[in-house]
DNA sequence: GGTTAATCCGACCGTTTGGTCTGTACAAAG
DNA sequence: CTTTGTACAGACCAAACGGTCGGATTAACC
């Protein structure tokens, strides 16, 4: 693997484990045995780095996890149910779950850092958008309720998986998940279609 | 006001804008004009500092805000909804959110300072504790639905409070605050009691 | 063999960090 | 007037930070 390819790697875990300004180009680079000409062989700077970074690998990740595996297929909440249970359940193994990657960068860089805040919102925002649709695809073919407000539903949704990462900090975090997706089928239960009354 | 006092107020402010390690102790200090002498005669370290102002102001505030407006009155799920409708709009106006301040601290501290994580959690579990309770209180006497899952309820509904305030650091807060408390309410309208079927 | 460009090393720099320590202004007590 | 303890000032420290720079290594090409 290139050494470019290997720092941004090691750079995402470290950022994501410690924190942005917690982490030095120090400890990435002597977590890779590496030196300081490396880095600024490749990077023009650390906040360079990290924009790289989500470009390359965070978008990416976000988009093979959370928007592709949903849209495309005709029950959207079906998908929804699956896609969250599979996104949690790697957060119970504590491996990166890269929905809560993003929200903890979103947290770190709010008010501070524009330039990097602006990366992360157009990210967040493809997400979003990709919801939205496919939830009125949904509508249209008839597995959603036509007076949900799709937009709305979108961002409960994402604010509940986001919240939910916080609290599966704790300990038993496989019980939180467990709530968590009973209440997330409640609700989406309530976004079905009305039964036609006879 | 005691300077003490002060150091903590501001602390506290400092810490919420830019974060506990992005905020340095000359920079509360230079915010006061005070000098380094006048910070370690009251405090033995920035630790310990922000240990105090969490138990001290954080604690108080999350009982008075998010706590106290809940608990003792009939019917909880109303309640809920103007508790998290009034804590948004401070939100919106970009006032200190005391439930926001407790979801940033806790998404900083993630698995680094192991004893601030504790006292973080504690006041957490306070919160949860009593939510879970009064909807309990709520299912007793009639405005809850008696199948519900309340420990599972509480979980939800606080993962969807700390959620939004992560969406709402962008463009339009107050359309996504819109957006939230709409679907709340459909949440909630499912944990009412359902209609004796005649 | 000599030249060139890519890749990486590591000493070094200025600044900032949390924290220490000596000193001092001052009010209350003797 | 002297003593004593409180409440602060500010110079100072070692460590760590992001970033720079001259040089060493290596492989490819003429």
């Amino acid at each position: 693997m290139a050494t470019m390819h290997r720092m941004q790697t090691a750079g995402l875990e470290l950022f994501y484990a410690n924190g942005y300004y917690a982490t030095s180009v120090d400890d990435i680079l002597k977590k890779l045995s590496l030196s300081k000409g490396a880095f600024y062989y490749h990077f023009a700077s650390k906040e360079d780095f990290f924009i790289q970074i989500i470009q390359n690998l965070l978008a990416r990740k976000i988009y093979s996890v959370l928007i592709e595996p949903i849209e495309g297929h005709d029950n959207p909440l079906e998908q929804i149910v699956d896609c969250f249970e599979e996104a949690l359940e790697t957060a119970v193994h504590n491996d990166m779950d890269f929905g809560c990657v993003l929200n903890n960068f979103l947290t770190e860089f709010r008010g501070k850092d524009q330039k990097i805040m602006k990366h992360l919102c157009d990210i967040f925002s493809i997400w979003e958008v990709n919801l939205v649709s496919t939830l009125q695809k949904g509508k249209f073919n008839g597995y959603v309720d036509r007076h949900v407000d799709c937009e709305a539903a979108a961002t409960y949704l994402i604010s509940s998986y986001f919240g939910v990462r916080t609290l599966m900090v704790g300990t038993t975090p496989s019980a939180r998940k467990y709530r968590f997706m009973s209440q997330l089928r409640v609700y989406l239960k309530s976004l079905e279609p009305r039964k036609v009354v006879a």
